[in-house]
DNA sequence: TTGATGAGTGATTGATCACTCACTCTTGGA
DNA sequence: TCCAAGAGTGAGTGATCAATCACTCATCAA
């Protein structure tokens, strides 16, 4: 059992291409992210893609799970972290959490990337599970009404749509209505 | 002045090739859609599509200004037509009429897809022009207080990711948090 | 009638990209 | 030492598409 360079596997390799192609699909989203473009950022050749996902689609699907993976993690130690630990007091922890993960807009920009191809069927179903994911977390950790983890996850998407958007480069009234009270990423 | 077959100018043509690609844009996305798409949805040729607008972001842009127009003209009668004329009356009834809107998805598809290429410039300014149109119209119309405001934009693009994402064809808890007092589109 | 202007198109081009295939290199067990 | 199995790649290929260009045809003012 050599130490120093053992060759990674291919299945050591795969959560690293996910990787990197979360980073590439977040930046040009899939029509506009080749898969050149995965593999130079996963310092391997694009043939060697082919080999460790059956396609361009699946690639996306598995960078979109990463993707997920992270914010489950980030809800999760915000919630922990929360000094109120009344269910309003941990949903509001986890919405400064996630406002604070997606200052990198890598796992804001996939989600939304992911919610204008859903008609591809792996990609509707990858998103489905992973809303279900956050949802599910969000009401067990917090034990907060359903009424209240529908709040959290609306706003949440306001948040989405103002960083999108560019809303907080405004200064209109108009802008100041969609973003007040939203903690800036 | 022959009243007969006056051929349309260019001028009367751009809106309604701007809503053929309303259409082709809402379907397929940016990438996903072709100057070809749009030609034969307009019945005309490719190359007179670039005689009309000088490429294909310039295409997309207006598409997006033509979505927002029907959306304004749609929340519009939904206030005028609201039983209750509070604020908060016109605000539901505002948000009935645009759930009512985006029963076909190509209003709601199109804002998701524009969502998703801000970086171009020109449709991250459309996008911020449209959003201003909307929370202005919602805010001087309804005279509702800001957060009445905020909240009815927050559960729009709530509506839009249950319906991109297809929430409603699932039946465990998790999507009943989601869809709860939604109007279903 | 003429000629200028604008509507509208067919054919093409240069670039890009998902995916394939035949190939070489590396490793570790017998 | 040898070899089987897997890691990893270079060089294509066929298809697609935005954009261009040289054209034809219709209209109408003078």
């Amino acid at each position: 059992m050599p130490a120093s360079t053992t060759l990674s596997t291919a299945e050591l390799r795969r959560p690293i291409v996910a990787a990197a192609a979360l980073s590439e699909f977040a930046r040009g989203g899939f029509h506009g992210t080749t898969i050149a473009d995965v593999a130079r950022e996963a310092r391997i050749s694009p043939a060697y893609v082919f080999k460790l996902f059956p396609g361009k689609e699946a690639l996306f699907v598995a960078a979109l799970e990463a993707c997920f993976d992270e914010v489950i993690a980030a809800l999760s130690s915000g919630a922990d972290a929360a000094s109120d630990q009344s269910p309003t007091g941990i949903l509001d922890a986890m919405a400064d959490a996630y406002a604070e993960l997606i200052g990198d807009r890598r796992l804001l920009s996939i989600q939304v990337h992911a919610q204008s191809i859903t008609h591809i069927p792996e990609v509707g179903a990858g998103l489905r599970e992973g809303l279900a994911r956050v949802t599910s977390f969000a009401k067990e950790r917090s034990n907060g009404s359903n009424a209240d983890v529908q709040r959290f996850m609306a706003y949440g998407q306001l948040c989405h749509l103002i960083v999108t958007a560019g809303v907080e480069g405004e200064t209109q009234p108009w802008a100041e209505i969609l973003t007040h009270g939203i903690r800036h990423p």
